[in-house]
DNA sequence: CCCATCTCAGATATACTGATATTC
DNA sequence: CGAATATCAGTATATCTGAGATGG
């Protein structure tokens, strides 16, 4: 059921009548629209096996550590999700048995989630059905998805210093 | 406190060491991250105002009708919306007495979203909000905003035919 | 004592599925 | 009757605030 005209391009032309000048408006609304149909895809891919893109990305983070875990709080901070969001994710990837929460014996404040064979069982798959998918940008070549990556890296300045 | 070094920018470099072509991957991690800079930019600089982006289109929406008023279902399709979440969304206007639902006399299973007297002054005074922070896009120069605009385009043509 | 780490409770926002009432 | 429109109930996910427990 897709519409016969571009929905956002019509916007941004009664923007540009009514109020003005429209290029950061359109694409605000193009990123927002966009992630949503990203969202929905990469989850769509990764249902069958019974993850989500956000607990993906948490089982890929543990995967690519020296130790084979990782501190909640550095899980956090690279992911740039909410402390309480992480114990959220961990308490799920945990019920499904993907990871192992560990106390660390240096700092018993600190939490590691480290991958199960389960979870690393889990992880391959659903790396292969996302790159059968291309990530859901398979639109674009790979000379335009730098070029996308590197504008949109403009905005994610906030969250780093270099 | 943000990083010292980019936290997607050493996911691809680990994912190219480990699995192999990064660039789908980094741009749709971007794609993420980037949503949601935006939606809380977006959203905090709506808070005073007493809507979120969501809300903030809809009433955009409404308020660019020939008629002054549309209904629910073509909100939904312009947006990109489900059914429910217009049917929530309105809920919610109207309760804040931004909007009023009336039902169309030429076809009574359709309802209208007309703007209130007060839903204009919010719309307002919201989109001069969103312009005094450009759209949470600041930092990329207009001919910027237009090549990542394009290039996003072309991830949302499932949308349209055109 | 202060601070860091993690967790919990609770509120909010949104999306989706499936079912239903109404109307064309 | 079948299709369209809107709604409702229920579920799932994610986010954030504020508070608390534990430990360095």
């Amino acid at each position: 059921m897709p519409l016969d005209f571009d929905p956002l391009e019509r916007a941004g032309e009664l923007w540009e009548k009514h109020v003005g000048e429209a290029s950061a408006m359109r694409l605000a609304t193009s990123i927002m629209r966009v992630q949503q149909i990203l969202s929905q895809r990469l989850d769509a891919a990764l249902r069958p096996h019974g993850i989500t893109f956000a607990r993906f990305e948490v089982l890929r983070l543990i995967s690519f550590s020296r130790e084979g875990h990782l501190p909640l709080s550095k899980i956090g901070e690279r992911l740039m999700v909410h402390p309480t969001s992480v114990t959220n994710l961990v308490d799920r990837l945990e019920s499904q048995q993907l990871v192992q929460r560990r106390t660390d014996p240096t700092d018993r404040r600190r939490t590691f989630a480290a991958l199960t064979p389960q979870g690393q069982q889990v992880l391959d798959a659903a790396t292969d059905a996302l790159m059968d998918i291309d990530f859901a940008v398979g639109e674009l070549v790979p000379d335009q998805r730098e070029d996308a990556y590197a504008l949109l890296r403009l905005l994610r300045e906030p969250d780093f210093r270099a």
